[in-house]
DNA sequence: GCAAGGTC
């Protein structure tokens, strides 16, 4: 059998398709992985890497003695399967093959991929024959020359990619680690760094600084507004801009008529079609219709899944000669660009446009099928479109111009006019993504004479760069080097699922700003794009065998000990800074109470905001918690309170703004300060003027200082401490009913908890013993379901009912066995009999009779008489003598609280007949037996 | 828990 192993399914199934000729593929799937085989072959496609390297075990601790970040520079790695199923089909494949193609793509990290595929089939199979086909498009032409001269695997160009994969993982890894640990943060907090994402941050982080130190300059604009033959015509003063305002006005002042035209200049301007799709040119296209990067990205990769366009991650943008372009255009016939096509077709310009990069590894981004509008949905027919027309559009001749350059004399002042006509549209038919702005001036001859109809200057000021958009951004990081085609757009995602930026433009958070600053004070390699540089150059070096892995990354490993030597001399400096500057990200504004910051606290699940003067001020303000998203501030601040909004951000939900935490913690406790009865809007009004607004506040307060915050009488403030005590309980035993409900019922669709509750408190259900004692009724009408309500109150019943017991004093462990043996009411303890809950729940009868005694007094009700254990034993002994009675019978005489000879004796039979179910005449039997 | 690189 020969294997054929590429770099993904979708390739696997094209390369066998190829080579299959007119023979039939089997496609099969095993698990979750397909397989395509035809005559003696099979090709499997992977997953990009199936494999990664991590650390040798051990170094899994981050805060061991032993294995510090440092270490991590030293320590060995191993590789570990990413994608079990593919390396155990892989391997199982191997096993029978007589022979093993790799045809991953051609490139550093395909052969990569194609080595590590190279190792697994090593692993099982010792001595099978394995080669390499190299190809750089899947054509059928390209595929079949490939697989008739097979060459081997490039063990030099797969090193280099690993020393990449080496150096990546020591440096971030280490410095990730090292900086996290400094400034205290762990979990979803770490700090990470890396040689992408670094210098990523620091260039979003240098843009902000250069808009803060920005110094805007004044300078002045002069144009003057003249016409002809009715059309307007503004020409601007040939200085452009005027750094002086006393040159301005002097000019300004000069410009006088008569206006006379010196000189027309006729021109004409070539405006280039556009070049071939790469994935960064196409971002940024898809930035202007409005997509995100990630976004633009992910709708690719559908279209290209779905065989609407190529391969989307692609750094080419030249066709290869392979691509058969006019069998593409004849292939998007039959749809919304039959206009276009035509048009095209017949004004091909001869050669398709060319940009400045041609790879080897996949074509520039082109449609590769007729798609339906309908079909597709608005974003993917947006960015479909966006791909044809583009295609459309380097095969479209260049626009042309006619340009018209007009100088002016105002009695000495210069003046120019421009305009600009489009004699031929060419690409701009069919690619209308950018404007042509034309400006048509009128004809003008040199000695005309011109009437000045008004003369503007305009002040104006220098603007501070532009911070990044992600686009632009994605632009920089390619022309730097930084990233690839394929994890640009994910770093940008990176550097905010960390909160080191934030918004589109892109804006540095202060703890984006800190980790810059430190890295940049003490580590400044990991923030340079020098680093990439190098590392690619030492990439080349291996490539040509001029130098070997291990070579490249000992010097790596030499460069990170030496930064190391400055970080741990500056750890503790360096964490402290961090923590000092991100701390102001949680700070909300002033304390109402005592004036120092209040911040926002995250302990765990739970979120507050409280003072920094803590434990001096005691002020907070509680948060729902962490499940509910977690708080963070936000730009907008409260007129009122001068605090920050907040605002509660979770992954996949949208955000919950809270808005201003002072004024949303008052409107929610309101409701419940008006639960107590002597509560006035007077009085609620007096207690916000002392930062009092909560209940729970006021029930914690001594008569005396109520006395004073509100300027009551002390038997006044007393009271209002016991009705605010009294409301909390209330509020408690609520909030207790709540959860009870949302763990028995839980929300779902169609059941709003918030209703349920709101409807059974109007019904007078405010706790959990309240819906223990409803009507069935009464909570369907609150919105529960047949089945949820019986199953709502028996669990109600049995929470009741064992609280009352243990109140009532019945020790836990005694409790459990009480209700294993199904006698857990508080009834079942006074009326049942003793004997019969004894041997129900094998507790000693004189035990019982304890726990008994102890209900039936906190119920206020009679204790029934004490049954000893040798008279029971005793009495069972008598029962159990009589003819025709079992064990069984037994139980259920001790139910009619019959236990011995005696009891029995006197017994009403049709009374004991009726609470036993034994027959009356199998009792009269056993009396008369006694008798 | 860490990177960057493939791919989905």
């Amino acid at each position: 059998m020969h294997l054929i192993i590429a770099e993904k399914n979708i390739s696997a199934n094209r390369i066998a398709q190829i080579l299959a000729g007119n023979e039939k593929v089997r496609a099969v799937k095993e698990g979750s992985v397909t397989t395509y085989s035809f005559d003696t072959k099979t090709v499997v496609g992977l997953k990009g890497h199936v494999v990664e390297v991590d650390f040798e075990p051990g170094y899994t601790n981050w805060r061991s003695e032993v294995h510090t970040p440092r270490s991590l520079i030293d320590a060995g790695t191993v590789k570990k399967p990413t994608e079990k199923k593919i390396v155990n089909l892989i391997q199982k494949l191997s096993k029978k093959a007589d022979l093993v193609t790799i045809a991953t793509d051609y490139d550093t990290e395909g052969e990569l991929i194609g080595k590590e595929a190279y190792e697994l089939v090593r692993a099982v199979n010792p001595t099978v024959r394995i080669n390499r086909a190299r190809f750089s498009a899947i054509t059928p032409a390209e595929i079949r020359s490939a697989f008739e001269s097979p060459a081997d695997l490039d063990f030099a160009l797969a090193a280099a990619g690993e020393a990449r994969q080496t150096v990546d993982l020591m440096w971030g890894a280490s410095l990730t680690r090292f900086i996290s640990l400094a400034a205290r943060r762990g979990g979803k907090n770490i700090l990470s760094v890396g040689r992408v994402q670094s210098p990523t941050l620091a260039m979003i982080v240098d843009r902000e600084r250069e808009i803060e130190n920005f110094v805007p300059q004044t300078y002045w604009m002069l144009s003057l507004a003249t016409e002809k033959d009715g059309v307007p015509v503004e020409a601007r003063h040939t200085a452009g801009r005027f750094t002086d305002h006393d040159a301005a006005l002097a000019a300004e002042a000069g410009t006088k008529e008569p206006l006379v035209v010196t000189d027309v200049k006729e021109g004409q301007k070539t405006d280039r079609a556009p070049t071939p799709f790469d994935t960064t040119a196409f971002i940024v296209a898809a930035s202007r219709l409005g997509l995100s990067a990630a976004n633009a990205m992910r709708i690719a990769e559908d279209l290209y899944m779905n065989g609407y366009i190529s391969y989307p991650r692609t750094d080419n943008t030249v066709y290869p000669k392979s691509l058969n372009l006019n069998g593409i255009l004849e292939a998007l016939r039959g749809g919304a660009f039959d206009a276009d096509i035509a048009w095209v077709q017949q004004h091909r310009r001869p050669v398709p446009t060319r940009g400045k990069k041609e790879s080897t590894d996949h074509p520039p981004i082109h449609p590769t099928g007729a798609a339906a509008r309908e079909a597709l949905g608005s974003d993917r027919w947006k960015v479909y479109e966006l791909v044809v027309r583009r295609f459309l559009a380097t095969l479209s001749p260049d626009a042309t111009w006619a340009t018209t350059k007009c100088l002016f004399d105002a009695s000495g002042e210069p003046y120019t006019a421009t305009g600009g006509r489009l004699v031929s549209a060419g690409w701009r038919r069919v690619y209308p993504y950018s404007e042509a702005k034309e400006n048509i001036l009128p004809a003008f001859s040199p000695g005309e004479r011109l009437p000045i109809k008004s003369v503007n200057l305009e002040e104006k000021q220098t603007q501070p760069p532009a911070r990044y958009s992600q686009s632009r951004l994605i632009q920089v990081m390619e022309e730097l080097g930084l990233g690839t085609k394929s994890t640009r757009h994910e770093v940008i995602g990176k550097l905010v699922s960390r909160r080191y930026v934030e918004g589109n433009p892109l804006r540095p958070t202060l703890v984006g700003r800190a980790v810059t600053e430190a890295l940049d004070n003490h580590a400044e390699t990991i923030t340079e794009p020098e680093m990439t540089r190098t590392l690619e150059e030492h990439m080349q070096l291996i490539k040509q065998k001029q130098r070997s892995h291990k070579d490249v990354v000992n010097e790596s490993r030499e460069m990170l000990h030496r930064v190391f030597d400055k970080l741990e001399e500056h750890e503790k400096e360096i964490g402290e800074e961090i923590m000092e500057q991100t701390a102001e990200e949680h700070t909300v504004g002033p304390c109402p109470v005592c004036g120092r910051d209040l911040r926002i606290r995250h302990l765990g699940a739970s979120q507050f905001i409280g003072c920094t003067g803590y434990p001096e001020c005691r002020f907070n303000i509680s948060l729902p918690g962490s499940i509910w998203g977690r708080a963070i501030r936000t730009e907008e601040t409260c007129p009122e309170h001068g605090l920050s909004h907040v605002r509660l951000i979770r992954k996949g939900s949208p955000p919950w703004t809270i808005g201003c935490p002072l004024c949303s913690h008052i409107a929610s406790n309101v409701e419940a300060l008006r639960m107590m009865p002597s509560m006035t809007d007077e009085l609620v009004q007096r207690l916000h003027a002392r930062h009092i607004y909560t209940v729970s506040e006021i029930a914690g307060m001594q008569p005396g200082n109520l006395t004073d915050a509100l300027g009551v009488g002390s038997d006044e403030a007393g009271r209002l401490i016991e009705e605010a005590k009294d409301a909390l309980d209330i509020l408690r035993r609520r909030s207790e009913l709540r959860k009870f409900i949302r763990k028995i019922v839980p929300p779902r669709k169609g059941r709003s908890h918030a209703k349920i509750n709101k409807n059974l408190l109007e019904q007078g259900i405010g706790d959990i013993s309240a819906l223990s004692r409803a009507d069935p009724a009464v909570l369907k009408k609150a919105g529960i379901g047949d089945a949820a309500a019986t199953e709502l109150l028996e669990a109600a019943r049995a929470l009741c009912n064992e609280r009352t017991l243990r109140e009532a004093g019945v020790p836990a462990v005694s409790l459990k066995k009480y209700l294993a043996g199904e006698v857990g009411s508080p009834d079942d303890f006074c009326y049942l009999p003793i004997p019969y809950l004894s041997s129900k729940t094998a507790i000693n009868p004189e035990t019982v009779h304890k726990h008994v005694d102890m209900v039936c007094r906190y119920l206020g009700r009679p204790t029934p008489a004490k049954v000893t254990k040798a008279a029971l034993e005793r009495g069972r002994e008598e029962l159990l003598a009589i003819p025709g009675i079992g064990e069984a019978t037994v139980e259920r005489l001790y139910l009619a609280g019959i236990y011995n000879a005696a009891t029995l004796r006197e017994a009403d039979a049709e009374a004991v007949s009726s609470i036993t179910g034994i027959p009356k005449a199998r009792l009269h039997d056993y009396i008369s037996h006694l008798k």
